[in-house]
DNA sequence: TACTTAATTTGTCCTAGACAAACACGTGTT
DNA sequence: AACACGTGTTTGTCTAGGACAAATTAAGTA
């Protein structure tokens, strides 16, 4: 039994929450939350109950909620805000399926999910079980933490499952002399790399060749990757939590970074409703157009 | 071609030195060094030289030595430095076999340096891998990515082989009913997982049932996941990038929030140099350590 | 040599204000 | 109705110099 009761300073907020102190402060000031008390140096202690409130207006500003709207609401119905954001991403109604692995997930059933997962994998083929599975299953958790139904670890757990799976099948499906070859990454300061995972399979499948180089790569380290690995095509991944604004201009520095017969592919929910793509790069939001897109490549080069 | 000059902000040095915005503005006043530019606006920019020395720094600082002694030094020889610190600069003694696998990483052969660690693989067994292998390798690279002989795709895509490497081996290594139930993760700020995997197979292989939740865990996810798993043990693993002075805060609250019976093993590089570890936590700096501390747990559980 | 005490070093936190980029909203044009 | 263009507001980041405690080194004493 540990009764130490951990004391908040800022940067332990900081770290708990992921919101940086400046904005803190600047929190404090502007809307009058949160309202730390003070040590004997007058340095912020933040009350727990509060650290619990700002996770989830972090949460919901990472849903599109802007802060003006949630941080200085009295206390009490920031749950009500939960409930309207997520109907902004009105998705299919949940099938049984979804229900019964998120279940297996909140019940912390590690093995039994798992062992699920690989069954319904042998069951459909990587294709399907890409397509029909996994991509509503990972939309289906994101919902969920959105609404604050699952906790951070449990978001964590279904990731590392999910990820180790799909990183074995994939290691057995390396083609060594695939066409095209394709660079798969993130931009900077996004680090979610299951939609990446996705696409991978279902080109790999294709017979494409695959060069994974994990999330989060500079752009002038992935135009350094695309002359070293001679690559024909960089897929990029965008997840809804990147700040939409962004995209264009990451999208169209890249395109002048790289070499003209170099394709660049952007998809994920984050490219969902994006205005006008930059000219010389295909968007495509949803999974199932994947093939098409490669398919398409493969006629205008003839290969 | 657009050649954007990347700008380097306060905040982007921060990222990429790992020194934060208030060391380096204090260091500045204090030692005259760095001396950046200022914009239009009276903001800081950073010439890339001194970016360079900045991390350089950081790695003497790691290494033990005191600001005061490297910071103000006027230009030109850190090196001697190094020598004096242990601070490997140029090439190391390198065993043959990392040579080749480096070499390999650097021209760009995907397929041939998979094959070859799968092959090792195989021959040495996991944990002899583990710890004759992925652990020098990984240092190496490192090493030479610090050096500036590595580019940051280069790295990554390393990052990307061995993970899914591990990552597939340890799926078939889950043990349903293994003991002790340990959860492995880092803290928020910690990306490197490669450290937290390595620990995670050797483990494995002596029959504990891994819960992988993945990096970055908040403290306060930690605790819940602990409960919900009704786990024995939390690893944590730092980086020899992570932040020093943060170490033991961090493991000081995380000891106050899990209950006592609840073991905290901490490891990686960046607890090589760590004074007194908290009271409540175990630390080993070194891989092979590892199944001598999982062996004491056992004894004193008598399980 | 061992151990306590004083001096220094060093990272973190403080306040209060400035500013540009992102955003929301209204207006005019096609 | 759809789209481009201003305009006002919101919001995160940056700056300054000072204060302070924890960590580390140096000095003094048993």
């Amino acid at each position: 039994m540990s009764n130490l009761i951990p004391v908040l300073t800022i940067s332990a907020v900081e770290r708990e929450t992921g919101i940086s102190k400046e904005v803190l402060r600047k929190w404090e000031s502007r809307y009058g939350f949160p309202t730390p008390d003070r040590d004997e140096q007058g340095e912020r202690i933040y009350a727990p109950e509060q650290v619990a409130r700002l996770r989830l207006i972090k949460r919901l500003m990472d849903a599109g909620i802007r802060p003006s709207k949630v941080v200085p609401e009295a206390a009490g119905d920031l749950s009500s805000m939960a409930e309207q954001s997520h109907v902004r991403m009105a998705g299919p109604a949940a099938s049984q399926l979804e229900v019964e692995l998120l279940n297996r997930l909140r019940s912390h059933d590690l093995v039994g999910l798992r062992l699920r997962l690989q069954r319904l994998l042998l069951e459909q083929g990587l294709g399907r079980f890409v397509l029909d599975t996994m991509a509503p299953l990972t939309h289906a958790v994101g919902e969920a933490w959105a609404r604050g139904e699952l906790e951070v670890y449990e978001e964590h757990l279904y990731t590392e499952i999910i990820q180790g799976m799909m990183r074995g099948v994939l290691e057995s499906l390396t083609n060594s002399v695939g066409s095209p070859r394709i660079i798969f990454t993130t931009a900077p300061e996004e680090s979610h790399a299951l939609g990446m995972l996705m696409v991978s399979a279902l080109v790999a499948l294709e017979g494409a060749y695959c060069i994974p180089l994990g999330p989060q790569t500079p752009l002038e380290d992935i135009a350094g990757a695309v002359q070293a690995h001679r690559a024909d095509v960089v897929v990029l991944s965008f997840s809804i939590a990147y700040p939409h604004r962004r995209i264009v201009p990451v999208l169209k520095e890249l395109r002048a970074r790289l070499p003209l017969p170099v394709a660049i592919w952007a998809g994920g929910a984050g490219t969902l409703r994006l205005g006008k793509p930059p000219a010389g790069v295909t968007i495509s939001p949803a999974l199932e157009a994947v093939r098409d897109v490669l398919l398409e490549w493969r006629n205008s080069r003839n290969k």
